[in-house]
DNA sequence: TCTGGGGTCCTAGGACCC
DNA sequence: TCTGGGGTCCTAGGACCC
């Protein structure tokens, strides 16, 4: 069997990249990829981290995920501009499309990161090095920011060799320069080896890539249970999964928010949930989804998190329905300690919603839920028009405000 | 630590059933 | 009840990614 082809295509700093394009685009004088530059969030509201950072931070030891304030430490002269996430899934999809022109097996894996499956394509291109070196020129030319394209027989190859040197490079890690290119690093640059991971691979005297593909596999299942059998695997350069959209039995979709001060009002909490549960129900209908698990999560101010999640007897996309259980869920679940964050996760989601109907209940029951579905559409849409949450259903409006409407009377 | 937001997958332990 | 063992499902929490 012939080798498989994988590239796998990485956006350079995208968030910075895609802001500096829009920056000059609209006419900005500097190109902010020059200059010690980061895109950051708003300390005012707590959410002050870096969420990408120019060459040129990289360079005065600025990292991504720091405080702005560590970052504006190691230097004060730091611009900050704020993310453009609409503008960012414009770029993303824009790239994904150019991508596709290359071949149909592809995978989206991020919002900046692309898997194409190139196996069987050299008769129309001849030379994958050159192919991979014309992507990344072309987009450099036609969309103004550089990529990083790895090229592998698996994925995991692709995605380690687009990692070795940025920006704007390509790279090859193919199964016969294993022992040469990856053997070398740190087992913590190995995909899926984090901060814990490493911390006890090193414990084992494991400190390279190289020393984990010749580690013992008695002591790694040991140490890892089934994440063993992956760790060796990956250092060996061996991974057979398949580019294409992920299959995820699982899915889920979240919403959640640092508050920009510790909350312990629990009206003021529900507030919030109720916003959130709009929101996310939108989303879930746009999507065309049916949710049968909710789930709160929380951070408090000590950054402990905790969660609690309930099952709904049918799969809904109702958000009434919806919120109720999350109240019960609050109900249950909130230790009434100072809150820093809540969210709002919607799993198991399905794609139709399955309802068992009664065999007595005859058709009334189906009739009211088409009701009810046709009226959370036009509300939906009105939404989008004019706004997110001008319009809810005055049930859910009473849900929602009927303790603080008490203290008025 | 002045520490975001949106995901996926895995595991341990409890409940429940036979 | 001086109470076995296995399977399955569910929940909460943790690790990791970008």
């Amino acid at each position: 069997m012939s080798e498989r082809i994988i590239f796998h295509v990485d956006v350079n700093n995208a968030f910075l990249s895609w802001t500096a394009v829009y920056l000059l685009k609209k006419g900005y004088q500097i190109d902010i990829r020059t200059i010690p530059s980061i895109i950051g969030g708003d300390e005012s509201l707590r959410h002050g981290i870096v969420l990408a950072k120019s060459p040129v931070a990289k360079k005065l030891g600025i990292k991504t995920a720091e405080t702005i304030y560590q970052a504006k430490k190691k230097c004060p002269t730091l611009k900050i501009y704020p993310a453009n996430y609409e503008w960012y899934y414009q770029k993303s999809n824009e790239l994904y499309e150019y991508l596709k022109t290359y071949t149909p097996v592809i995978e989206r894996f991020s919002i900046d990161e692309c898997f194409l499956d190139m196996t069987g394509t050299n008769y129309l291109y001849h030379d994958y090095l050159e192919l991979a070196s014309k992507i990344k020129d072309d987009i450099k030319t036609n969309f103004g920011y550089t990529v990083n394209v790895g090229i592998g027989n698996n994925k995991l190859c692709a995605k380690m060799a687009s990692d070795f040197e940025k920006p704007d490079k390509v790279h090859t890690l193919f199964k016969d320069e294993i022992a040469s290119k990856l053997w070398p690093l740190d087992v913590g640059d190995l995909f899926m080896c984090g901060k814990k991971t490493k911390e006890v691979l090193n414990k084992l005297n494991i400190f390279t890539i190289k020393d984990l593909a010749h580690a013992n596999d008695k002591v790694l299942e040991k140490n890892f249970k089934n994440q063993a059998i992956y760790l060796k695997n990956a250092a060996l350069g061996l991974d057979d999964s398949k580019v294409g959209p992920k299959t995820s039995k699982n899915s889920s979709i979240s919403i959640s928010e640092t508050l920009s001060y510790d909350y312990t009002d629990e009206e003021k909490i529900k507030e919030v949930l109720f916003r959130q549960t709009q929101e996310i129900t939108r989303q879930l209908r746009k999507q065309k989804l049916y949710t049968k698990t909710i789930a709160i999560t929380y951070k408090n101010n000590q950054f402990i998190s905790y969660s609690a999640q309930m099952p709904l007897p049918n799969p809904t996309n109702n958000t009434k329905e919806i919120y109720e259980l999350v109240l019960a869920i609050f109900a249950k679940s909130y230790k009434k300690d100072p809150l820093r964050l809540i969210g709002i996760r919607l799993a198991d989601l399905k794609a139709s919603k399955e309802t068992q109907i009664s065999l007595f209940d005859e058709d009334s029951s189906l009739q009211k839920e088409n009701n009810t579905e046709e009226f959370q559409k036009t509300i939906d849409t009105i939404n989008e028009k004019f706004g997110k949450s001008l319009i809810a259903p005055a049930s859910l409006k009473i849900i929602g405000e009927s303790k603080t409407k008490n203290k008025y009377k």
